[in-house]
This record gives C-alpha cells, structure tokens and sequence, in this order.
DNA sequence: CAGAATCCTTGAGGATACTG
DNA sequence: CAGTATCCTCAAGGATTCTG
C-alpha cells in the first residue's frame, strides 16, 4: 500500500474521524449518557473552549458520527446525541481500550 | 469520565501508540510483510523522511508494539517486526479500516 | 445559550546536510 | 546503512472577547 492510497483507505478516515484531541472523550459521554445540549457537554469537558468543541462537534456530525438538532425559541439550544454509525464505533473503542490497558 | 482520568485510560494510550501520521502504514507493511531494514522500509514508504521514520519508530518500540534488531557488522544493519502485542492490533485496525469504508 | 471572531502558542512533521 | 543534527513550516488547539 502507497501512502496515496492509505490517504484513501478506511483506517485513515476512521483515524481522522477519532483522532482530535476531545473526540474520543466528546463520543464517550454521548455512549454514556445518550443526550447532551451544547453547554452542558461543554462542562462536562470544561478544559476544552467553545470554539475548539464546536469545531470538534461540526466534524463528528460532518463524518456522520453524531446529531446535531437544534431546538428553537429563545434562547437558543441545541442537542447532540450518537447517529446510528456512530454507535457502531463503541465496541471497537472498546477494544482499543482493552488493549490500551493490556 | 474527566479529562484527567481519560489521560491515563487505555483508549488514550492505544490513540496515542497509532495516530502518529506514519503509524498505520508502517504497521501495516509489517503486518504483511513480517520483516524489514530500515532503508527497505523508507524505500517503502518514501515520503517520510529519515528522521522521522526513526521518531516513529522508536514510539512503536518504546510501545512495546515492534521489535528492532542490531545486526553487527559493517555496513550497520537493523530489522524491525511486529512484536505479539503489536500483532494483537491487527484484528482492531482491520475493524477500524471496514467503519472508514461503511 | 450556543456559538463566532480574533490573536497566539506549541509541537508534529518536513527539508537538508552530516556521520560512525 | 542507519541513523543525527539543524533549521523551518504549518495547523491544531488555546485564551479571550463579542453577539444574535
């Protein structure tokens, strides 16, 4: 395999998809707990700043992982939860977590 | 789960032991390959250059996840090959690999 | 509340030359 | 052959302020 062909290949996308710096941690969470409006997952991970999550959160919904609904009225919300391809990505984090501890 | 206990867990230490932007690829030519010198492998992936071939794979070793071999004499000869625990990863990125394809 | 805008720091990775 | 040694670039992430 080429790298022109590993830019293209499964592992990287899947790679790109997990590799930022809170994704792991935000996809952990919404496992957990299932439901998670903006701010509130924001002080879940209070170290991380708004802009740096919300560019984090476009990403996931942009590759599918998670759903973004927004909620209107005033003030504004917003609700963030797995999409059905991102529950897929639960036992194989799991694994990586088991042979991370191994 | 805190920032501070995600640091330390396994899923992190797995993230870090392969997300180095060479990682996948080289643990990819030896998973199907088995054996190779360093030159053999920077031929083989030759966009990368020599000093940080060398910085990912010392990562790998250090990780437990390669071994590398002296081969005395002159010219210096190393080889480098998956040790068991890095053998384990494959089934996990063969699973990561069909999630990037899906 | 859920961001957007702005400015800044840091380190991973790259390019090139040198060496035992 | 298998690396070191230097110098450099760039983008991810951080800090802070502003807004509909």
């Amino acid at each position: 395999m080429k790298y022109t062909e590993f830019e293209n290949c499964g592992l990287k996308k899947s790679l790109d998809m997990i590799s930022g710096k809170w994704n792991p941690l935000i996809l952990y969470h919404l496992f957990h707990q299932g439901n998670y409006r903006f701010n509130e997952l924001w002080q879940t991970i209070p170290k991380v700043s708004k802009k740096v999550l919300t560019k984090h959160l476009r990403q996931l919904e942009e590759n599918g992982l998670i759903q973004r609904k927004e909620i209107q009225g005033f003030p504004p919300r917003t609700s963030y939860n797995l999409s059905n391809k991102g529950k897929k990505l639960g036992p194989i984090l799991k694994d990586l977590d088991n042979f991370g501890n191994s």
